[in-house]
DNA sequence: CGACCGCATCGACGTGTGTCGATCCCCTGT
DNA sequence: ACAGGGGATCGACACACGTCGATGCGGTCG
């Protein structure tokens, strides 16, 4: 191959590897920054222990929906703790908040774990149902 | 709408909380405390736009794999931080690390994401193609 | 009207995380 | 053997994050 389309002053005279060596190519093709940034926002909502139960509790939930006096229990976790993981997964787009009376009842938001699944490198490879 | 299921009034001052909650039980189910944090680990991993960024650029690559100083231009990051993030997605079993001479090659692990994505909750609906 | 309850917010504290410069290790070519 | 360079590790620093107790707000019941 071409070895002459390295870098000048990088890897003197080692043209055993393919071409595809370090400067091989500029590795342009990756997903933008920002949408980095984004996409990392709603996987920081996700990446925690706490709000990870919290999402599947209220999945399996049979009515899809639950308020945060059935939720601080089964996570052994203060009530203040309970309602700021709420509130992240809100503002990541992943759950939604209805205030029925005094009790404030959370419900999925149907899609939102699919559109951030299908932001990861690689996703081409997963289909819906 | 069966508004009586839960008793409308929570007794101020008595000991009694039979059905401790708004819903009708104490919403069980639900990933196990350990699921979540090894979940939660993983994506941890994923959670930084840095991180994504270099996993879209090795996956994007044409030989699906990339050694560090091709990886340090396109984020801007120096490259201890760049081999850092390497090292976090590699413990996180997300990349692999093959040492080719001077060089290190990191590449994909496949199935890796497919296996993280697999244990968020409401990912019965999610499958590979 | 007054007491109570569910829930959100505030302030604080300890811990974890991203980033960098400096350094060290290992491999390669002279 | 020596020199050079790619890459991992170290130490340090600023910042963000998870957690809690205390407090405030709004709605509900007696």
């Amino acid at each position: 191959m071409d070895s002459s389309r390295r870098t000048p002053s990088a890897h003197p005279g080692l043209a055993v590897l393919p071409d595809a060596g370090c400067s091989a190519g500029p590795l342009t093709g990756g997903m933008t920054a920002q949408a980095a940034t984004e996409l990392a926002h709603v996987l920081k909502a996700l990446a925690d222990p706490a709000r990870l139960r919290l999402l599947s509790l209220i999945a399996d939930s049979p009515t899809a929906a639950a308020c945060v006096c059935d939720l601080t229990e089964p996570l052994g976790l203060s009530q203040p703790t309970v309602s700021h993981h709420l509130k992240v997964l809100v503002d990541a787009g992943l759950l939604d908040r209805e205030k029925r009376g005094v009790w404030a009842w959370y419900s999925a938001v149907p899609g939102a774990l699919d559109a951030a699944v299908s932001g990861l490198p690689g996703a081409d490879r997963l289909v819906r149902s």
